[in-house]
DNA sequence: GACAAAGTATTAATACGGTAGTATTACTAA
DNA sequence: TTAGTAATACTACCGTATTAATACTTTGTC
């Protein structure tokens, strides 16, 4: 059951799932002046962006004052689990050391996050 | 100097750039048949394809007994790179350690591949 | 020299993300 | 009641990925 979605969101899309996970609802106005943070949109570009996610079911409406409240109707995990996964199977055919190592080797990293990819892996593994 | 390109593959591009990649160098039709594993596309759809993917600097072709015979001209880790990258700053804002976190509670995972990603953050350590 | 085979070039349709103008509707203030 | 305002609905357009049919070109063969 529950053939996986697979999520795929763009840029403005993922923006603006990103502002409904954190404020739980939003009016179209709303989401315009949090994405106005990154960039110039029009109003009507928001709110015809969220009637097309409201058909692909990433989000939904109620009604309140003669405005549309918006709120994410997929999780932040979902949605994140399933682009992570899709790039993984794309890119390195599902082998996640692949992939860690590539960011590994291709990315500034931080004493901190090392020690704090440590934990999690020491983590990990005493759940075994 | 080399300003990242941003390469955005789709995942039929992304495809036939392992088949290249792989052997170096392929005609259309040794295009098809492998990706013909995964899918049963048609000989010109492969052809436009590549054809585009040239107007956007991925392949080349030389020719060869009136048949063009296709390389990648953008290398793996380039292409893996800018895809990996942009997975992680839209996703998590940038933190590696975030996304690794993610996998990890998200992914099975075997304990080969957690002595893996221990020893790469060992050596990763050791470099510093 | 004409034809068939094999290749490439052209063209087109569909789908979707992104962007936004214009139309419509309904509430509000004077 | 009427003009203005705020909101959504409709429509359209661009770019790009995917898919493929059709047209054109080259060349080996009879």
């Amino acid at each position: 059951m529950s053939a996986k979605p697979t999520h795929r969101l763009g840029r403005l899309q993922l923006q603006i799932m990103k502002v409904l996970w954190h404020r739980r609802e939003a009016t179209v106005a709303q989401v315009l002046e949090a994405v106005r943070a990154e960039a110039e949109l029009a109003y009507t570009t928001i709110a015809t962006m969220l009637r097309k996610m409201e058909d692909k079911g990433l989000v939904e409406h109620r009604v309140f004052n003669r405005s549309y409240i918006y709120r994410a109707s997929v999780t932040e995990e979902a949605v994140t689990k399933s682009m992570a996964n899709d790039l993984i199977d794309r890119l390195f055919e599902g082998s996640l050391s692949d992939m860690v190592s590539h960011l590994l080797t291709n990315r500034e990293i931080t004493d901190d996050e090392l020690s704090s990819l440590e934990e999690m892996i020491q983590s990990k593994r005493s759940e075994k």
